[in-house]
DNA sequence: GCCGTTTTCGGCCCGACTGTTTTCAGTCG
């Protein structure tokens, strides 16, 4: 029973007691212990052992004395009785925007429905509308939460799959009979959501290293298992396509599953154009002599699997993807970019800008703690940073508006500006800066007065509320927020939760020209769920003068390593150093959060 | 179920929005 596990359990437990009609408080006090449990410094079962648990802040003597049963005997009763009470497929429901604990259980106990395939026959023969509390819109609501929670179920968030993804590289390169292996497709690309893992080895023994990857610890069921071939379903639902190819023909192979579709399409007509041939197999010479009988064959004889065709022109020898692109006529274009969005013309003219790096990071500003909704003090907060070797961290708590996330009211705000000032006093590393992720309220007023804002060193400004209003609405409400002087930054800019929540409707043609025009800091915002803004509009806001500002959105410390997310998707949208604010030293960042103030007193 | 210098009971975070109602329940953030 490790940490995870035990916080499922505990969130599983006030899921089934808020399905009972529980009273409310008693199930958020089993969510209160979860997340005190999530956020524990110490092992579990250490501080089981030493009678410690029910000292911990939101944990009981009750729940205590639960997770020490848990921990120690490995059952808890009390939970599976509640699991008994009702199947757990109705929880799949619960996932539903739109369908609470009321409804569920009103659904499984008046029509016996109790999974989602059931839930949606029943909106289609319309008898979900004559329960109470029911009715033809709500019907309607359910149906459209369905067919999206079903198109989100068939990818996975890019962010969510890293860790798997290189244990499972990593597990592969430890195979005796593997020479390279690399990721491929959108995964390597860096696409926010992405469908299925492809993943290319080279070996001269394939049948060994299919032997290998098909029995791997994490797969949990074969779908295909041939000699250069094969598809996995990993734990967790995730497809995995493994290739094996000759060393030789490695980088061809890496190019074509890198993709894109539409960027290998271009890349073929180029080679096209040239006399030249470009496929999964090679880059060859169409025109002048062809080879020789003899090299002909010598050229097949390591791979069967190679078409005829692939082995009749003169392959032009690649060790890497670099020369494939030089062959052409390209410099090296890295695979965040290879979208055909203009990456092949900019790369003929040897124009294609070196990409932001993950270590040019010197700080961030959109981190939580304590004081709101985050789970780890402002100085475990700070702590982090500087083990992650950040210079500076800015401090941005919610603001009183957003009660759900317990936001700081003036008196708060000042208390933690207090703790700030003497952690800089102390001259302690990493130097905070002292926010707020203030709230846009509906009209796009700040939830703070400009009095209190001033005293910050920065404010995130950010929409919470309020997601069904219309694109014109939301855009004004953006507008006039970046109109005010002590915004520094706009908060994820259109509040997408990828495979969960859409964008709200806004302009981003308007916002981004404001943006540039009050000098307002656009937030790529690398919590694994948002990458918001989105990598597509990056180079239109750097065409504008757009400054871009990388921020983890960290509830916790783990969360500080979001950063490094957040900079594969400015790569992705093409960015340097230059257009990366927090690439600054501190020194600079000094200034730079001040211009925008400064600009305005002028 | 948790918590406590108002300490063993009685609070616990609040408001907007939606769709269902005819005065409010459910959901969400």
């Amino acid at each position: 029973m490790d940490k995870a596990e035990l916080v499922r359990v505990l969130e599983e437990i006030a899921t089934y007691l808020e399905l009972k009609g529980e009273n409310p408080f008693k199930v958020r006090a089993y969510r209160n212990a979860a997340k005190a449990v999530e956020g524990l410094a110490e092992d579990v079962t250490k501080l089981v052992a030493e009678g410690r648990l029910a000292q911990v802040p939101g944990i009981g003597e009750g729940i205590a004395s639960k997770i020490a049963e848990l921990v120690t005997t490995g059952h808890l009763p009390y939970y599976e009785e509640l699991k008994r009470e009702f199947p757990e497929t109705l929880l799949h429901i619960l996932e539903l925007p739109g369908v609470g604990p009321k409804r569920a259980k009103a659904l499984y106990e008046q029509l016996g429905i109790a999974d989602i395939d059931s839930l949606e026959k029943a909106c289609r023969e319309k008898r979900v509308r004559g329960l109470p509390g029911f009715g033809e819109k709500t019907e309607a609501t359910i149906l459209q939460a369905i067919e999206e929670h079903r198109r989100f179920q068939a990818y996975h968030r890019y962010g969510e799959l890293i860790e798997l993804a290189e244990k499972l590289v990593e597990a592969l390169r430890s195979c005796p009979e593997v020479i390279r292996v690399s990721l491929a497709g959108s995964f390597r690309r860096g696409k926010e959501v992405v469908h299925d893992l492809d993943v290319l080895a080279s070996s001269r023994s394939p049948r060994k290293v299919m032997d290998f990857f098909v029995q791997l610890p994490g797969v949990s069921r074969v779908l295909s298992h041939g000699e250069t071939k094969s598809s996995v379903l990993l734990e967790g639902g995730l497809a995995c396509d493994l290739r094996v190819v000759p060393d030789r023909d490695y980088p061809y192979a890496l190019h074509h599953l890198t993709g894109s579709k539409e960027h290998n399409i271009a890349m073929r007509q180029r080679a096209i154009a040239q006399g030249k041939k470009l496929s999964e197999w090679g880059l060859f010479r169409t025109t002048g002599p062809a080879l020789s009988p003899a090299a002909a064959s010598e050229e097949t004889e390591d791979n069967p699997h190679r078409p005829e065709h692939a082995s009749t022109h003169d392959l032009i020898v690649c060790r890497d993807e670099a020369d494939i692109f030089e062959a052409l006529g390209l410099s090296y274009i890295p695979p965040e970019l290879r979208e055909n969005m203009g990456e092949i013309e900019m790369a003929e003219k040897g124009m294609i800008p070196k990409l932001v790096e993950w270590t040019e990071l010197r700080g961030t500003f959109h981190c939580h703690t304590t004081a709101s909704d985050g789970r780890n003090s402002l100085v475990e907060m700070a702590q982090a940073a500087q083990e992650l070797g950040l210079e500076y961290l800015g401090i941005a708590d919610h603001s009183k508006s957003s009660f759900q996330a317990n936001g700081l009211t003036e008196e708060r705000l000042a208390q933690q500006m207090e703790e700030i000032r003497r952690w800089n006093a102390q001259n302690r590393e990493p130097y905070l800066f002292a926010g707020t992720e203030c709230d846009i309220l509906k009209d796009g007023r700040l939830d703070f007065s400009d009095e209190v804002l001033a005293s910050l060193d920065y404010v995130v400004a950010s929409i919470h509320t309020g997601f069904s209003s219309s694109e014109k609405e939301n855009t004004r409400r953006l507008l006039r927020a970046m109109e005010n002087p002590y915004v520094t930054i706009l908060g994820h800019p259109t509040g997408r939760l990828l495979l969960a929540r859409n964008p709200y409707p806004v302009n981003l043609e308007e916002v981004i020209e404001k943006a540039a025009a009050t000098g307002t800091w656009i937030e790529l915002n690398a919590h694994p769920w948002r990458l918001d803004l989105d990598w597509r509009w990056w180079r239109k806001a750097k065409e504008k003068g757009v400054l871009c500002v990388i921020n983890p959105d960290a509830h916790r410390c783990s969360d500080l390593a979001f950063l490094r997310l957040g900079v594969k998707m400015a790569r992705k949208g093409w960015l340097t150093t230059h257009d990366v604010v927090n690439t600054l030293p501190l020194a600079k960042m000094h200034r730079a959060l001040k211009t925008k103030r400064l600009k305005h007193q002028a």
